[in-house]
DNA sequence: ATCTAATTGCAACTAAGTTGCAACAACTTC
DNA sequence: GAAGTTGTTGCAACTTAGTTGCAATTAGAT
């Protein structure tokens, strides 16, 4: 059991961050670290159900801790923002996410690397690079290949 | 002048994308041509005027181009969607945009390159890399120089 | 134990985008 | 060039995501 802890992980974030360690910090924050990738708080109000933090709450959280740098904004498209841990960036690159065409899911790919930019023009200082995949994630490119092997067969 | 060339640009993206050569499309298209960075669809209700195509068609019309592959949506934090031309980008690869946390202006680094992923988990396919570059700017760079020269000279 | 500033929940609100539908106009066919 | 067909447009009503003001509460300091 790592139980222990996770709690003891989840009391140091908050506390790094200077933020009081509430019963709805936390909870939310249990949420992140739990999931494997970033959530919008819309899948939070859900993860916490009708006992959990209310909505607002868990808006005003998300963009705090965001704020104090221990969580992160993903850079993914969609109507809704989705949050992560901090933790699986370096300091000037977040890891990329890949989202599949197919099954519209996200992956974090926090062992893949991108190199940072080069032959920017003049001038710019760049303090962070974030990167987003599309393709087609392995479940969805085996069925793309057995569509593809039936219809040859025609 | 070489507005005669421009026009004709806009008719051949609207066949090329199959799709019907209206006064608001035209429209939508020239705005988005002409800027030098994506747009939101409330950005070109103002560059269109009253005279301009419908709030809905507008969304409706960027939707559609998108779909047709003659623009991109452009992957910038910010609660409204941003739209630009696709040419200047490659086929796998869109070109990186710089968002100066000084100023918050977005810049289009059609020039500047990021090489793509390496060291990707077993069977994903990348169809499309995009990347976000966070930073600052070079006229927020030199104020925030001047600044801290200002500051040691103490 | 008391105090105080930060946090929370509620209700009301705004911003951004979507949908159904009837009127209309671009392209096609004759 | 008139008529027809199908895609496009504008309006109004609606949804979804996020924000704000404020009074009640509570974590952490003294
Ligand atoms: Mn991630
Ligand atoms: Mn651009
Ligand atoms: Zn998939
Ligand atoms: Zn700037």
């Amino acid at each position: 059991m790592m139980k222990f802890a996770f709690k003891e992980k989840v009391d140091k974030l908050l506390s790094s961050a200077r933020l009081k360690r509430t019963g709805q910090r936390k909870a939310i924050l249990e949420v992140l670290l739990k999931a494997n990738s970033p959530l919008t708080a819309d899948e939070i109000v859900h993860a916490t159900g009708n006992t959990g933090p209310n909505r607002v709450t868990i808006y005003r959280t998300l963009e705090s801790m965001a704020e104090a740098g221990i969580l992160h904004k993903a850079f993914i498209e969609g109507r809704s923002r989705c949050y992560e841990p901090a933790d699986k960036c370096s300091e000037n690159q977040c890891h990329p996410h890949f989202v599949c065409t197919g099954c519209g899911q996200t992956h974090c790919l926090t062992d893949a690397t991108v190199p940072m930019a080069t032959s920017m023009p003049a001038g710019f200082i760049i303090k962070r690079q974030q990167v987003r995949l599309e393709g087609l994630c392995p479940e969805c490119n085996m069925t793309e290949n057995k569509r593809h092997m039936h219809n040859d067969g025609k």
